[in-house]
DNA sequence: TCTATCGTGTTAAACGTTTATCTCTTGGAA
DNA sequence: TTCCAAGAGATAAACGTTTAACACGATAGA
């Protein structure tokens, strides 16, 4: 693969590297002749355009940048590849990083994402502190913060879901079946979605008097989680329903249930949180809430796009409705 | 973000730009001053190496792309996640795209990769068809394949696992149970790896005089895989055991059990492909062949830092081991 | 004392594009 | 017929690095 350049493509189709280029970038216009001869060349030639050089020169990228904070929850790599399809469509490269849920991992891997000088970012933070990188005062990059967003004194643009209607809903139809006493299985209450998610839940039963829910925190990973609910549910009074905050507390939960032999929705009624093809391939299929997934990814690319065109709206808080699926792991009380 | 070059960080430093490359790539001795009055300067002016500048001059390019057919199968999104992992250690950037179980997008997805001059590709082939880009032939581009390997007589490296052992533990499993009756729930049963593990499963049945088992193909997503086997399962005459060809497919043929109100493993025993959490997450826990995930991805960039690094070792078809994960999803027959 | 060697640093020439500027036709309008 | 605008290509100057070649002391072997 002796690399070839654009000066080989042009002698061999008889034209200027200019003219080469613009075949390429279209932003000339070739006659019909001498682009076939271009194209034709190239393509014998199996020719290349070299991005780095291109980026270079012209100082645009074709590139955005995306942040997550693991690869293990569904709901992120969902995002993820939903994006990546936007981001082909739109002749755009996505380079995605992920912080492993690390604040000094988060700050290296976006160091590094700006080395490829991308034309915009799509971040989901690790933690409720904005890396200062994406708090979008350093400089015109068009960034779009998504999910997890801890403060609200931003300058970039935002998609987030109404947690607190959507822990609201679960809430209210536990209520609506009877129950009364109520745990909420947390990831990490201090995180902004899911701290909004359990004032839902909180809030709902507050407004009717129904006591306050029980708040078990089983950290990030299925294992950890599964581990402590099981022990919880060993040293406490039952609840008569659980309303899992994630995707994977769901999992423990489910997990931690199992262990105990307490079966759903007979034992324990449960709610779980986004909404995946397992959680209907058991025998009770699970209610739960659903995130917009593919709403998110389009509003925030969406956003990111005009941002990188050089719209000059106002910032936006775009916040989506999340919805409660209703299936069959909520039992009705007498 | 008036971008920053080394220029001015090497005229902040009082010293020449060869030195601030030096510092930065470390291909060159600076004197302990030297480099720390760089440092500062860099930090200070929050100077960024420009990847875009620094490819076209070196050529190098610290990237690899990785390709894979789709994001909805876990067994691809973990295998990115750990190549992440490693790329990361290795001051390597990943970039990650997807054919969408597409030969023509394959090749246009492949197309655009090939634009970052990346140092290596592994790949994980949409179809038996190792696309002519990755057939290793077109010149010195390390590539190891992954997983789909259709041919043989290719010059690539790559890294499977032995599907022809991983089907015929899983039937031997039901054998010794005293099943006889067997099923399998196939995806595309024309890729390498499912006709390696039909085989399998049908080379042991025959080895024990066990009658032959019916393959059912259900495709590639989930819903899909549902209808069809529910509607297979509503048709003919039951097996009393079911073996799931992927991850997609054992979550398919979970739902149409359960669709069909029949219990595993009371009506019907089944095991599982890949093992995820949500396999035990289960009241019965699922009896599952574990592809070694982890030891796939580590191979795959080991062989491909090998590579890179212009080891001279001839090619090699790594060929892992798949384990069966006794669980309860099998019942033992009379 | 005279070279040879080594350790540090600088100079300047690329790398493969994009794009502002220039040149040369061609075809109306006056 | 003359002039000018418009269209289509070509020329050449960057873009921000890396790196070969070079310079200059200092050290050391002869």
């Amino acid at each position: 693969m002796t690399k070839v350049t654009i000066r080989e493509v042009a002698e061999r189709a008889g034209v200027s590297i200019a003219t080469v280029s613009n075949v390429f970038s279209g932003r000339k216009l070739v006659t019909e002749e001498l682009r076939a001869r271009v194209q034709e060349a190239a393509h014998a030639l199996s020719y290349q355009v070299d991005r780095a050089a291109s980026q270079l020169k012209s100082g645009r990228a074709q590139v955005v940048g995306v942040l997550v904070p693991n690869f293990n929850d569904t709901f992120f790599t969902s995002l993820v590849s939903r994006i990546e399809q936007l981001a082909a469509e739109a002749h755009y490269q996505v380079i995605v990083v992920s912080s492993q849920d690390d604040q000094g991992i988060e700050t290296a891997r976006l160091d590094a994402l700006m080395g490829w000088r991308p034309s915009g970012i799509i971040a989901i933070p690790a933690t409720n502190a904005v890396p200062r990188l994406l708090s979008g005062e350093v400089g015109g990059l068009p960034i779009v913060l998504v999910d997890r967003v801890g403060q609200s004194d931003l300058v970039v643009d935002t998609v987030t879901v109404n947690n607190h209607a959507a822990g609201w809903s679960a809430a209210q139809h536990l209520i609506d079946c009877g129950h009364r006493s109520i745990a909420i299985a947390s990831s990490v209450s201090a995180f902004r979605p899911i701290h909004d998610r359990i004032r839902g839940v909180t809030d709902c039963c507050a407004s009717q008097g129904v006591p306050a829910p029980r708040v078990v925190e089983v950290g990030l990973s299925h294992e950890s989680g599964a581990e402590i609910l099981s022990e919880w549910l060993g040293a406490n009074a039952h609840p008569t329903a659980i309303v899992a905050m994630t995707n994977v507390t769901t999992l423990a939960t489910l997990s931690a249930l199992a262990r105990r032999g307490l079966e759903i929705p007979d034992a324990i009624s449960l709610v779980g949180f986004d909404d995946y093809t397992w959680m209907t391939a058991r025998k009770v299929p699970l209610t739960a809430v659903r995130q917009p997934l593919e709403q998110i990814a389009d509003r925030a690319w969406g956003r990111l796009m005009s941002r990188i065109n050089g719209s000059p709206e106002a910032r936006e808080d775009i916040v989506l409705d999340a919805s409660l699926q209703l299936r069959s792991s909520v039992a009705r009380l007498a």
